[in-house]
DNA sequence: CTGTTAGCGCTTTCAT
DNA sequence: ATGAAAGCGCTAACAG
């Protein structure tokens, strides 16, 4: 049931089905009319393959992401997945599992998939071979997270963001902050984070100090350890997280540690994955809008795509992002309590 | 960049070239050696559409899914992707939150793109229309979750597994019990949850009862009122949820009703989320092996794709489920204090 | 406004 | 073991 049966069935030749599909003015009423019955009396679909082996264009978009796993990508993929459904695109997701190598592989099985535009979140923007490839190759794409001067992208500007936390933080009394991450080598959106951090420690004359966690299988135990065995004088006042999974870890192993969040303990996130909002406490975080990130970037590409562009680093991104001050933050209890407005 | 380069270069015809990819056994070794190296220099990857217009395979499923924002989802997701990517798959993944107008759409928009078979969660196998249509059309498909019949699944008990839960609460000393679901009409998944929780209570001669939360906005509402209004005599001590997304929100308006979890009130969910595990209390639930769910629906699709058949509904998997009894469940505290040991 | 035709890149007989 | 050639379904010149 290709274009032929159309045309028969119309009475017309497959060029004029083609063009009743492809640009309606162009045929007369009448003929478009018979056109349109017909392949509707068939059920005809425009076969896909043949379309993009003609027109070099597939109308499709390849998608890699880390993980469906976290929440937050899990969330970016339903924006990027939404818009470009809207729009008539199909996706190919990937996953790369923060794994360079598996980015490399993901590259090359869309490659011959002939997709005509890509949107990726790497581990690490600045030292990535794929991406380097991928310029070289000239395909159209759009980082999502990544920030990067070099490469377009659609993200949150993660180190101000931290800053602006950890600024606020201090202000509600908290002086003993540590900041929990993963590995920093494997991602650079958490070495942004961490440079806001730090730089907000140092302008409030408090100590940084990092907590990295790189494998999730032992994290509970280090950071039980880590919140149990100091005294009450040295123990953080705060846990700033490099991401809302993270953040979750922590506030279990403060419960496991015998500290109550927030009373003891203030746990704050990074992502604003929904569900951090349902928990009890709810899970104060520096909110990204993942959704709109994911359908600005198909957006940005998209554009690019039809006026036969390419997305240019100067262009790129920079969304707002918001701090939830949700329950599992509070200020610092002063140690000595006070009178209400005794201050 | 085309087989026809590779062919030049490697001074052969573009026919043996393209032996050496699909029969390299049918290529003289020398031959084959001089493709190869041809086809690496040039970075040439076979065009995924001119092969599958030439031999009506793309390679390619079309995963259909309510939604990404529910993370069992995100995990089945997760599962099939991965499993598609091992077999050399691609996959355009599709949402219809839930709405069977969307899935029609789904299937329209994945006709034209030729994929070789379709996994899908449909909200009611029984009466899809859009499942009526495919099998109608022949195409080979895969339901995950969906239980029927009728049509090839991989799915878990859910009567029988919500059937055990709501024995074993009551093994545990809880009487009052109460159902807690989204619109049962608009999943068969819920209603077979349900059938499962009300022949349990049926069977310990406890009252069964339900409450139906259609829209999650004021789901919080709802639910605080109904457990904040009931005196101690009349308050449920358990709530039985049909889905872990669920279960979190009851157990936020728990803690706003003023009811600790699980001392006041056990709450247990379904699915397993991965999730679950990490939060405090840890999510009780009926954990689904949604990964492997994922994994072999691909499987047996891609089964039987290779041997040239469809999946027949007779041949259903049902996967084993397995009860959590994590720290948001726990045995009724009898009302009266008793010794240890004293019964 | 409509038809004829070439060709997108590949696989697959059919020859040799 | 290899090559020549047809054709998958479609679009886009080009003609009329």
């Amino acid at each position: 049931m290709s274009i032929l049966s159309v045309a028969r069935r119309a009475g017309v030749s497959i060029a004029t089905v083609s063009r009743a599909f492809n640009s309606p003015e162009s045929v007369a009423p009448a003929t478009r009319a018979a056109v349109t019955a017909a392949a509707a009396a068939l059920g005809y679909e425009p076969n896909l393959s043949a379309r993009t082996l003609r027109t070099q264009r597939s109308r499709t978009l390849g998608v890699v992401l880390p993980t469906f796993r976290n929440p937050v990508f899990a969330e970016t993929l339903a924006g990027i997945a939404g818009a470009a459904a809207d729009a008539g695109y199909a996706i190919i997701p990937l996953t790369t599992d923060y794994q360079e190598a598996l980015e490399q592989q993901a590259l090359r099985r869309l490659s011959g998939r002939s997709v005509d535009g890509l949107i990726l979140t790497v581990a690490d923007a600045a030292r990535s071979a794929t991406l380097a490839a991928l310029k070289r190759a000239r395909r159209p794409y759009v980082l999502a997270y990544n920030r990067h001067a070099q490469h377009p992208c659609v993200s949150v500007d993660g180190e101000r963001a931290m800053a602006e936390l950890v600024a606020r933080l201090q202000q509600l009394g908290h002086r003993r902050i540590l900041m929990v991450s993963g590995h920093l080598s494997a991602s650079d959106r958490a070495q942004q984070r961490h440079r806001g951090y730090a730089a907000a420690m140092q302008a409030g004359d408090n100590t940084a100090e990092l907590l990295e966690l790189p494998f999730i299988d032992n994290a509970p135990e280090l950071l039980t350890e880590r919140l149990g065995r100091a005294d009450r004088q040295h123990r953080p006042t705060a846990l700033v997280c490099s991401n809302d999974l993270l953040a979750l870890r922590c506030m279990r192993a403060a419960a496991l540690a015998g500290l109550r969040v927030p009373e003891d303990l203030s746990v704050i996130g990074f992502d604003g994955m929904a569900l951090g909002t349902e928990l009890r406490p709810s899970l104060a975080s520096i909110a990204q809008p993942n959704e709109e990130i994911g359908r600005r970037s198909v957006a940005w590409l998209l554009d690019c795509l039809e006026r036969g562009s390419a997305p240019r680093a100067a262009d790129s991104l920079t969304l707002p992002h918001q701090l939830r001050e949700l329950e599992s933050m509070r200020p610092l209890a002063s140690p000595h309590p006070t009178l209400p407005r005794s201050s």
